[in-house]
DNA sequence: TTTGAAAGCGTGAATTC
DNA sequence: GAATTCACGCTTTCAAA
């Protein structure tokens, strides 16, 4: 097998640890037919290679109180400024996504607070922050989220 | 402490598993000044209770031929249809998260495909298993996801 | 890629606070 | 109830082949 084997164990390697991040190195050989070793090289060569760019706990946002999840779409109200929302935006912590995209918005933000009155602090810390306005689109329920795709 | 100690210690784990899935329970404990056994109690607690859904690795989706992300917002086409979109979209593997929300849509849908030529073919499979119009609005660049919040 | 060995870690029971 | 200590076995990690 190659050293960048992507459509064979490497894959399969990837898939396995989105679905679980903490599985042992001993398992992961089981499950590929490698030794302990050989998984456990071809891991850190997909972190090397920045095809694994982490791990992380998925939490349950409601259980911690923050149960409004929402969409905001943001346009810059001057489009002769600078366009680095971005950087404008990154320290607020409730934004837990950011994107740019194609169409009538430049940006997309998904956010989590606890209620539509932080919501509403929130979007007004926003528009201060980039000079935007926005358009917001509450979340009802969230079937799934983050989904391994392969 | 209490069990349900969520501002203190326990929120620490959630936040210290967010950013580092695989973190050991020895490295926890040295976070939390507290002893390898406790914070393995708790993270197990946590796990039960259902605050820690589960691990999994971040995969860097350009990296593995993925590099296009997409919203697409639907909305029924005949509105006196049962409504059971998510269920009828379940098995459509390039559709990475599923969320019902209030507005003009009914849902949104995060998709990856690796061409523009895949998502064409993703709307028309979308459009025919679950009898729906579609608002497509392209990822250009993600500045970050999946952020922990806190 | 494997083997093998040393160091470190996970896990549970018994104990104490 | 929650934390600690201790001991066993398993896992990680690295060098060598």
């Amino acid at each position: 097998m190659t050293p960048s084997d992507l459509e064979g164990t490497d894959r399969r390697i990837l898939e396995l640890l989105s679905v679980d991040g903490r599985m042992s190195y001993t398992d992961l050989g089981k499950a590929t037919g490698l030794s302990t070793s050989a998984v456990h090289q071809r891991v850190k060569r997909l972190e090397q290679r920045g095809l694994i760019l982490g791990y992380g706990a998925t939490v349950n946002y409601d259980g911690i109180g923050l149960a409004l999840t929402a969409f905001i779409s943001i346009r810059p109200i001057d489009p002769s400024q600078p366009d680095d929302c971005p950087d404008r935006l990154r320290d607020i912590t409730e934004i837990e996504s950011c994107w740019s995209v194609a169409g009538e918005e430049s940006y997309i933000l998904k956010i989590r607070t606890a209620t539509p009155h932080d919501l509403e602090h929130l979007l007004a810390r926003i528009r201060a922050a980039a000079n935007v306005s926005t358009r917001t689109t509450i979340v009802l329920s969230t079937f799934y989220e983050n989904r391994p795709v392969t």
